[in-house]
DNA sequence: ATAAATATATCGGTTTTACGATATTTAATA
DNA sequence: TATTAAATATCGTAAAACCGATATATTTAT
């Protein structure tokens, strides 16, 4: 295909985007998705992207005393994230009078 | 798989909310998701996904006098544009803020 | 009316996305 | 430390999404 981002998808792009508001393990990205889709993705599908997102160094483990391994954004992901970002935005810019009316 | 809309994915989704706006044919979708993604859906691509959405009730033909068949939501259709608009809002609650950064 | 151009439709095949099951590792608890 | 529980990883498979090529239909121009 070929896509304008090298991100896989939209599950990708939501996994970085959650990863760039706070570190965070593969549960508990499960879990933030399952509150907003209603449908938590499984274990087959969320370990892959995120072994993905980090073969190709947009996010990085961090794993600290007792604590389950967490996930951060590495300043290439940063980058990453931000191109996707402006890209989502070119797409779907018509979608803003839809927030401010769904989300009271 | 199960989804939560009976919408495919993000370009039924997108098609759904264009033809919204405006009655469109086939080309002129496929011209203003160029215009947004920079990439062109091939034939192969957007009229399966327009037959799809017809076959589901959500569009309905209007052809008239020498113009090229345009589409334009049905009643069930619009409803469930509605649908798939509030969980798409739910799902990317959090790119408000993106979009009045992004667009300008 | 015929030819050329444009738009639409369909088909087979490839890639992407995701799942479920199972295995392994890590953390919590007894 | 041994046991259990939880989180992570991997694998084969299935379905969705999409493409390119080709065929057909419709418009436009001759």
């Amino acid at each position: 295909m070929e896509r304008c981002s090298s991100l896989k998808g939209f599950l990708s792009f939501m996994v970085l985007k959650l990863i760039s508001k706070k570190n965070m393990s593969g549960q508990e990205i499960s879990q933030e998705i399952k509150k907003r889709k209603g449908i938590k993705p499984s274990p087959g599908t969320i370990y892959p992207v995120l072994k993905n997102l980090n073969r190709k160094g947009f996010i990085e483990e961090i794993g600290y005393k007792g604590k389950t391994k967490r996930y951060k954004l590495t300043k290439k992901g940063k980058k990453e994230l931000e191109a996707a970002t402006i890209q989502f935005c070119q797409i779907f810019y018509d979608m803003q009078e839809e927030f401010k009316r769904c989300c009271k």
